[in-house]
DNA sequence: ATTGTATATCAAATAAAATTGATTTAAAAG
DNA sequence: CTTTTAAATCAATTTTATTTGATATACAAT
């Protein structure tokens, strides 16, 4: 049963990485992730800045990063964290491109 | 010069994946290239039949895996025989996502 | 030659995602 | 309290992707 399940993937499965290659699915988007990497913990006015792009398109595009669960937020006061989640990432990108866009090991 | 452009990853580098994930970004497309990787080699009637899919349709998105360099075609005859293109998924997926995708290796 | 089959491609219609600018919310500072 | 600032959300628009059905191409079989 368990091991049926690892040979024929169910729809469930595909759904879910539909949803999480989609939020990879753009230039932007992963250069945001990039630069939320790079700095460990950024906040939206921070990013804007970098990032040369308005308010509320980085909203919108945090919030995609934030769905696929490849980001957290905190708040803290009027600013909001963004942080890289690896636990979302986990499963997902290859170990090349967890260099680009996770913390820490061997990259 | 090399060091800086690993640790800086140009507009060109998130194009390149934009364009990789995109491709990837669709439950129908990641279910085709699953039923590829297990056929070793399949012409679309054969698809068409396994996924209930118009002939159009199926022809367009293996088109979008062909472009993303997901997959190789070769013509014999009338039939266009699609298969798993290792190259173009290295780089790109984990090794979890391997065992779904890809030949051989620890899976 | 004619017919049938596999597949790609095309144009039109539909659907989904992204952008824009404005508004709202909520906290902070005066 | 009033003003300012950070950020989310919303409605309208624009852009991009997908679907559909039809047609075109090219080979195979009769």
């Amino acid at each position: 049963m368990k091991g049926s399940q690892e040979l024929k993937p169910t729809q469930e499965t595909f759904q879910k990485f539909e949803k999480k290659f989609k939020a990879l699915a753009d230039e932007k988007r992963l250069e945001i992730l990039h630069l939320v990497q790079k700095h460990g913990s950024v906040c939206v006015c921070d990013l804007a800045e970098v990032i040369a792009m308005s308010q509320s398109k980085l909203s919108y595009h945090l919030k995609q990063l934030l769905d696929a669960d490849y980001v957290t937020v905190e708040k803290k006061g009027t600013w909001n964290y963004y942080s890289i989640n690896d636990e979302g990432l986990n499963g997902v990108l290859s170990p090349e491109l967890c260099c680009l866009f996770r913390n820490g090991d061997k990259c």
